[in-house]
DNA sequence: TAGTATTTGTACGTATGTATA
DNA sequence: TTATACATACGTACAAATACT
């Protein structure tokens, strides 16, 4: 070992055979939806035996760029990587940071009207009736939990709506990351109990509809503003004990 | 199979075991520095094979939830998540996404001054005199590339110490991740050539430091602001011809 | 419907490398 | 230096899933 100097110890073979694969995906021209050589031929293209190359499979399927099958036809398949694949790991990063609703509220204050404005003139007919049905959803008082609970998820779902048109990736991934700490907090404290909030939002949600037909940025900008205003004070008017953090570590069946 | 339903396909052993060593972790209430039972022993906690454990071992590493040490007192040992885990499945992601400079920038202008704002009065003497520093580093002529290169790097050192006092953990993030992108795409463009763009940088940078010492929050957001707007010229003006994201998947050696 | 071929998934045994005392 | 405790790497055998005939 040289003295004053960082003993650089080996890497794994499973994490160079990573990048290895990597580079033959690149230089290959592979894209998603392709098949990878089988086991066997992997093995043998990159020299290392089948537990190390399995590791080494692993390691991009939690990346979330392969997915494999079994069966004639099977294997390795490359993948887009989706949106959960990015997100779970930011989660596991900000359960070991403190995060409460203020701080979501700080973001979504600036980000949904940055992402509302994105959008105006770029939802067709199919679009607008989508969200409409969302506030149709909430128009009708809630005979039981069931239909209040689902009255939470279609106000989340008219944002995430607006974020499937956003131009700009990051934002709506941003956005959408946000709307799903959201849901997640609501269905740990039940919090859809709370039946004013409801409400308030209905009536934004309907005059932004508004605004996206006439395609009023500026009253697009000033409605998604007060909007999310208002649902911080009803978000700290629901007394959040717990904090957002408990909810992102055990990854269990939340999205059952 | 069941008629009208599902085909909900049997989960693999190693993705299950990743579950279940979770749990493990919840309940037997271990912390980042325990250490999990060496490899054997997990084999016949869980009651899966060697390599089905290795895979999963394998899963939990690449998510930066572990790290593996070898020799007497090796094994797993518990990490908290770090911020390079949590940024290359997003950048990854977005490698199958449009994003130029525009997007980015669309970002920045509204999270940079919000973030700025927010670490008014956080900042001690120790943290002015850091941010000084990346100040002073731009103020001499640059006499060669390695220079120049150093300069752009300390000006991104500067928001990055900013992020570093920010007391929302999310929006710190977004920005790192931001400026991680700016830096790579500098690189990449050997955009440090454009000497006037450090010069305007250096300007707002100093008026920036003296808000902070005066703790004036609106002259912060304002100045931060105009700095947003102004690198967004400059961003134009280099005309980048290569997007954000050919730079994102192969997630080569670009931390040397 | 059943059978067969293909391919991943799981198990196990052994050997090698590495860090600590 | 040697012994020890651990991960890392390899190879084989078999089980399970799936597409095609």
């Amino acid at each position: 070992m040289p003295i004053g100097q960082r003993a650089r110890k080996r890497p794994k073979l499973s994490d160079l055979v990573v990048e290895d694969v990597k580079r033959w995906i690149v230089t290959e021209r592979k894209q998603p939806g392709d098949r990878l050589p089988n086991e066997k031929e992997l093995v043998e293209l990159f020299g290392v035996s089948k537990s190390t190359m399995r590791e080494g499979l692993k390691a991009l399927e939690v990346r979330g760029l392969i997915k494999t099958r079994t069966g004639p036809a099977g294997g390795a398949y490359l993948q887009q990587v989706s949106l959960d694949h990015a997100s779970e790991p930011l989660r596991n990063f900000l359960h070991f940071h403190h995060l409460d609703g203020h701080h979501i509220y700080q973001l979504r204050k600036i980000l949904e009207p940055e992402l509302a404005v994105s959008v105006v003139g770029r939802l067709d007919a199919k679009q607008l009736d989508l969200i409409e049905q969302t506030i149709r959803l909430c128009e009708q008082e809630p005979r039981n939990d069931i239909e209040l609970r689902a009255q939470r998820v279609a106000e989340l779902e008219f944002h995430n709506l607006l974020a499937d048109k956003c131009p700009n990736a990051l934002l709506a991934f941003m956005c959408r990351f946000l709307n799903d700490l959201l849901r997640d907090l609501m269905v740990y404290k039940n919090a859809w109990e709370h039946r004013h909030f409801g409400e308030a939002n209905l009536g934004f949600h309907s005059k932004l509809l508004q605004a996206f037909r006439d395609e009023n940025a500026d009253a697009v900008h000033r409605l998604m503003t007060e909007h999310m205003v208002d649902a911080e004070t009803h978000m700290h008017e629901m007394e959040v004990h717990v904090g957002v953090q408990q909810l992102l570590m055990p990854a269990g069946r939340r999205h059952a």
